[in-house]
DNA sequence: ACCTGAACACCGTTCAAGT
DNA sequence: ACCTGAACACCGTTCAAGT
């Protein structure tokens, strides 16, 4: 249970692993101050001073432990577990610009391209081109993890469809009034369709 | 803000009082234990006596304010396999005014209201307390489901957080550009989304 | 600047003791 | 059975004090 960061790691990094061991093991679940200082060898005022609340040490974190995965090719990197590289992949897709100002100005051009007025034949052939290269991409990370046997055969079509739904609820969530719970539900929204995609019996 | 129970109730009914003043009052914050029984006039001893824990407080309260609201619910109706009454009940808050041009002008004013420009605070909680409203019917609906032994007991909270990001993905996608599989895709998915509901393991 | 640990104001739950 | 209120083990945050 008890487990030491690595050594030669500054206060702030050691709190940054030990929250992000934290989440490896037991995704979803809240971290609290008392246990994340203990595993990282700090008091919880040192936390604070570092991240003077548990919502910034949350945001400074998820992102990291994104970042890990998120090059394209991670797909193929057997050492990362299937279901972290799926999440990865996924995550790809929702915030592919980052967690700031920018997906409110993405969702305005998408509107206001797409949505607000019935779009012109052409306008509606490109939106429908973007939308099956989304599901060309998951399409494709679920045939990999297909072929080198950690996902059962399957009609991945209809995976991808799913999948794709799950990430188009977060990303319009990511423009709504929220209360700061954000990523935390994205983890656990993302890893309970991901559950579904390993578990489901076809 | 001290507020006195109606006269000549029980404990019991003074507690439930309590809770489902707050609950009118400051809809979505957590009920803590000391300020119900506060407001009941009665020892947090008492309250848990009628109510060993703080969930089944809530799970008592809450469908007693859902049936002042919406008391004609097929939810009940239990000669319709529940599967398909979690289905109806999603569908509804899918397309709560039809599936003609409606979603585009609903999601119009949606865009508009919330999302556009970085909303005043007032718009803000007017927002969120919507949201809560929608969350608490479909975990209302969920522990009916568990209540007459159809659904296995679990985390209804984290369940309607999944299915409603499911709807939420659904409801955008019916007014993006389209191929004319909208009915049979929301269908595939919601079905999707509700075998998981049913079928996972916790 | 960085860090400590006590203190504060919460939380849900448990329980010996009363009626 | 019903009720009390103290006690326990948590939580996030604040802060005077050290280096």
């Amino acid at each position: 249970m008890e487990q030491n960061p690595p050594e030669g790691l500054s206060s702030r990094d050691r709190i940054l692993w030990a929250a992000a061991s934290m989440l490896g093991e037991h995704a979803g679940s809240a971290l609290s101050v008392r246990a994340v200082a203990a595993r990282a060898r700090v008091s919880t005022g040192s936390l604070r001073h570092h991240f003077p609340t548990q919502r910034e040490l949350m945001e400074t974190v998820l992102p990291m432990l994104y970042d890990m995965v998120l090059p394209e090719d991670s797909i193929h990197e057997s050492s990362i577990p299937p279901r972290e590289r799926l999440i990865a992949s996924l995550q790809r897709q929702l915030a592919p610009s980052g967690v700031d100002q920018r997906p409110r100005d993405d969702w305005r051009l998408t509107f206001e391209r797409y949505i607000k007025d019935e779009p012109t034949e052409a306008v509606r052939a490109e939106y429908l081109a973007i939308d099956r290269e989304l599901h060309r991409r998951v399409e494709y990370v679920l045939t990999v993890l297909e072929n080198e046997g950690s996902l059962a055969k399957g009609d991945n079509a209809r995976r991808a469809r799913f999948l794709l739904t799950v990430v188009s609820g977060l990303s319009i969530a990511q423009v709504f009034p929220n209360e700061g719970r954000l990523l935390q539900n994205e983890l656990e929204v993302l890893g309970t369709a991901v559950d579904w995609v390993f578990d489901a019996q076809p």
